[in-house]
DNA sequence: CGCTCTATTGATAAACCTCAAATACAGTGG
DNA sequence: CCACTGTATTTGAGGTTTATCAATAGAGCG
């Protein structure tokens, strides 16, 4: 592993506080499609992505897949470690190869004695994410389909978009069930309505891979369907 | 206003230190159905709630509103207000009357600086709150409306059910349109629903007011469908 | 080339919403 | 006490959205 970038996370520390904080955790490389917790195991230690990315999902009884969000490099999950005796509610899978930094409970939880200042910002960190999910909760209860699809190409563009000469490009892999896992809804109707729009000029998409090429449109029918 | 029961966010200070940290707030008294803040407004202040109870709740432009949660004694809510230049995501509306503590910024950051483990236990009530939005927001995308409904139910008896000869009463005035707002379906197909729980001998209702007369039968209905 | 996984498309059906109309209920002021 | 008013609730009919299922086509890989 090379010098890592100082993620968010850490902002407030030192170059050197922060090679001392990634030493007092493990390191791990997963390849793709590889499973690091799972849902319901007990949760004992928590994660920084270096490199890659992780898809955070939830299946319930029947087997239905809900993707509750994407963690890209830089940022931190399973902070419900910290919590008393919880499980992990959700999956985490690597989409690509991935890197990642684990500390188990007593580790993080020194690290955010020594450092006080990471606690705050973890707080900060989980509010964001509270809010995001309550809003994605808001879309889901009072808006249609196609609406929601709109946002999530337009969610997953934002995290992470290679410009290309024919639009932006979303730089994992997602198929259409992945896209309707994130949007509550189906393939079938992700797959109907991408068609409909690859016709409108909107977007363009080969196997896994999808390209807004116009973003402003998208943008316009999230704001007045 | 009495001594106040020490609510689990100051669970690790003493009776004197807790008495501190309530008197560097403010005290607030709401009226029912009165608006503590709102959707959109600078977030400043954060608060806890001594007694009665809040309904959070988001409206989006075409005016659907969708109840994010109720807020109870000893509950405390706004912690977004720590976060840098935030807008309240949702409102904040009393349900009955209703007696709040408030911070601003400045003196609840203060407070994190003085007790260390406010920040901790606030991490933890902040990550609970996470899993549950996510835990709902799974449901709202793979259950049907009926056992979305029996779930709102249960949550709302949990949160405060009074015990009554006929069963356990829902301790707030919820309308079925409460209901749907949290549940993320429409005032009549709740009203449709309870009609059929009723004469299946599963809930009861007066006006505003549901009881739960059995509770085991909506348990049973919400695992197996 | 054949195998597997992903994507497309159409037909059909189910779930649920929308709207309209009637009824019940609580509070208010005469 | 009663009529009056404004909500809350119930119920029905009808329509829309979206899921389900089936069948086919395309893409990548050994």
């Amino acid at each position: 592993m090379e010098t890592l970038q100082k993620p968010d996370l850490f902002n407030r520390l030192t170059k050197e506080q922060f090679n001392e904080v990634v030493k007092s955790g493990f390191s791990k490389t997963l390849p793709s499609k590889s499973i690091l917790f799972q849902q319901g195991d007990p949760a004992d230690t928590c994660f920084l992505v270096n490199s890659g990315c992780l898809k955070l999902a939830m299946v319930n009884e029947e087997g239905n897949e809900v993707i509750v969000r994407y963690v890209d490099a830089g940022e931190l999950t399973a902070a419900i470690t910290l919590i008393k005796d919880r499980d992990y509610p959700v999956t985490a899978e690597s989409v690509g190869e991935t890197e990642v930094t684990g500390w188990d409970k007593q580790a993080f939880m020194g690290l955010m004695r020594d450092f006080p200042d990471i606690a705050i910002n973890i707080l900060g960190i989980v509010l964001e994410r509270l809010e995001e999910v309550q809003h994605r909760y808001q879309e889901l209860c009072t808006e249609q389909v196609e609406r929601r699809i709109a946002r999530t190409l337009l969610r997953l563009m934002q995290r992470g978009g290679k410009k290309t000469p024919e639009g932006i490009e979303i730089d994992i892999p997602v198929t259409r069930q992945n896209i309707a896992d994130y949007a509550g809804t189906t393939l079938f109707t992700v797959s109907r309505t991408l068609s409909a729009w690859k016709k409108r000029g909107w977007v363009k998409s080969r196997r896994e891979h999808i390209t807004i090429t116009d973003p402003h449109a998208l943008v316009m029918f999230t704001d007045k369907g």
